[in-house]
DNA sequence: TGCCACGTGGCGAGCGTTCACATCGTAGGC
DNA sequence: GCCTACGATGTGAACGCTCGCCACGTGGCA
């Protein structure tokens, strides 16, 4: 009998307060239907013995967990992680609790164990940073029973999951306008690698500007993402002859590729112009700060979240994109009459 | 009686296979002592049924959960949220599933509530990322009832909370030391928000150094992480005369004060050799390429995750600290000769 | 005085699982 | 051919909580 070092449940409390089980129950949930009295008496009692609620067998009998999955893909870019802050913020905003599973390198079978994992674990909802193509297969395999959000920028509607994404095509577009704006003919791309959705729909985007502007569009260059592989191609560039302008599929390319640019005396933005993608703390930073297209990370991690919710809630939420804004620092200018 | 939309039990299969729940939980939980023909035949009902354990249930009379909670600092600052998914990661590997709460200024308030909500929802252990003094205080509030593991780079042992840390001390130290052996007898600093752990061990260590070699410390510049800070001093610096060598407490400070070199014509590392710290992802694309210190974030969230291990074990638990790297790339080298 | 309503509290059941133990049948040893 | 032992299964209780319902007492109204 006696309670050992075990945390205190409720029959403990009721015990000392000399009331029953229900009662304290009731005065931790909304304190309704019970006199005053009694109830200061039973929290003072919680207090004294350091009662806390036993949230799992709560959720036992209620059946719902508040809390929900987030699957995030680590690899060192730069949306990803901090989109995983965005989210999990919103859901605890929320009043969710956020089970969390990172991979730098998301193989099938580990997402299909991570998933199982939630299931079993109680979830109520999963939500997939992942924009590799590979993982909308396996989130559809357990959509059935729970739902799901995908943050990914292509449009994956058949496949019966909630896709949300900002509009990573039109900030592609800003970025190429821009630079068409600022008197450009020549707009080239760097583009990142073609397994990420993200490095389709910014080449796309560029496409459709060029096309928008009935100007020819240069043959395009693929990086893997990295600022290495960029260095490469800007020093093969250089060596070939440089476009007036280029859009690069991200800050960190455009880093490296303004690397090599340096290296070889060639001067930003008097000599060419550069756009970047992403708006990573350190665009305002490099010499010259860097004109850049923003995703605002932390709104798309907060209407993800709402969307969840409501597919949770069995409401109709409106997922329509979220919109990349151009961030106009000055690494691009017109161009050198040539 | 109709089994409605709800999820399977151990109960169902069992019906259905025509045995008691208990086989079908040992079916589950190893398969031991149950003849195969029954264990086969569970397992098809099992896979016909889509019958997934319950785990709250089950951590419900286990009293175990499986699962720890992680609070990480996820302000702009690199560290922090790489280190969270290397904690993360390290967890699944054991077994543990992660519960995360991210804040981008932690509150005492907001810290103390998480905490709450992590111990209700049964979590066995909690693992704090953020160096920031103030945390240290709440979390030694909880730790009587559960194991506690800071990430920090201070020692704070008399908080009877296990503090593990990457020896960022000894990292000053080696970037001084560097800078020194390359034959500068003037190394300036400019650190980090002194708020931080990190920004007060960083700076002391840069002060150890120079007194090991009979150096005289010149006076302290303050930023506050950002580039924007490193930036505004930079170019008060250059106004005022710069030193031969300086060891910046960041690499995103380094970047934003070498902005300001660049604007007035100051080579680097001609003129001045800078030392970074963190190894940034860009830090090897910046132009000259940064030589920095190199935190291990992957081992520091892995062995993190190994002392946690240990405390809800009770095993005993090496937490000397992980030791950072020097990273030479090109922008220090042997001062003009004056 | 009787009745009903309502505010307060208690009781019992059940959520889906595991654990300790009981049961049953069969094979092996003498 | 009986007893023992063990392998294969079933039974009951418990984990800590919430939910539905019932019991009790008091006050207002006819």
């Amino acid at each position: 009998m006696s309670s050992g070092s075990r945390r205190p449940s409720l029959k403990d409390v009721a015990r000392v307060a000399g009331v029953s089980y229900q009662t304290v129950s009731r005065v931790i949930n909304g304190g309704d239907r019970v006199s005053v009295a009694t109830r200061d008496r039973v929290l003072g009692v919680i207090a004294e013995l350091g009662y806390r609620r036993n949230d799992v067998a709560r959720a036992l009998v209620t059946s719902r967990t508040r809390s929900i999955g987030v699957i995030a893909d680590a690899s060192p870019k730069f949306g990803p992680v901090s989109t995983l802050a965005a989210v999990e913020s919103a859901a605890r905003d929320a009043g969710y609790t956020a089970l969390v599973a990172t991979m730098s390198y998301p193989e099938q079978a580990v997402v299909a164990r991570t998933f199982q994992d939630f299931v079993e674990r109680g979830v109520e909802g999963i939500v997939v940073i992942a924009p590799r193509v590979s993982l909308a297969h396996v989130a559809q395999e357990v959509t059935a029973s729970l739902p799901v959000v995908m943050l990914s920028p292509g449009e994956a509607s058949q496949l019966g999951i909630t896709v949300f994404y900002e509009d990573q095509e039109l900030g592609a577009r800003l970025a190429t306008r821009h630079l068409i704006e600022l008197g450009h003919r020549e707009v080239a791309h760097l583009a990142g690698s073609q397994d990420w959705l993200d490095g389709q729909v910014r080449l796309r985007g560029w496409q459709a500007e060029l096309r928008a502007h009935q100007l020819a569009a240069p043959a395009v260059r693929y990086g893997d993402w990295s600022g290495e592989s960029a260095y490469l191609i800007g020093r093969r560039m250089v060596a070939e002859g440089l476009p007036s302008s280029i859009f690069v599929a991200s800050d960190l390319m455009a880093l490296g590729f303004m690397r090599a640019l340096y290296e070889a005396g060639v001067r930003v933005p008097a000599d060419i112009s550069i756009v970047g993608f992403d708006d990573n703390e350190f665009a305002p930073q490099v010499y010259p700060p860097l004109t850049t297209v923003r995703q605002s990370f932390a709104t798309v991690g907060a209407r993800c979240m709402e969307i969840l919710l409501g597919r949770i809630e069995g409401r109709e939420v409106d997922n329509s994109p979220a919109v990349p804004e151009l961030v106009v620092r000055h690494s691009a200018a017109a161009p050198h009459p040539a």
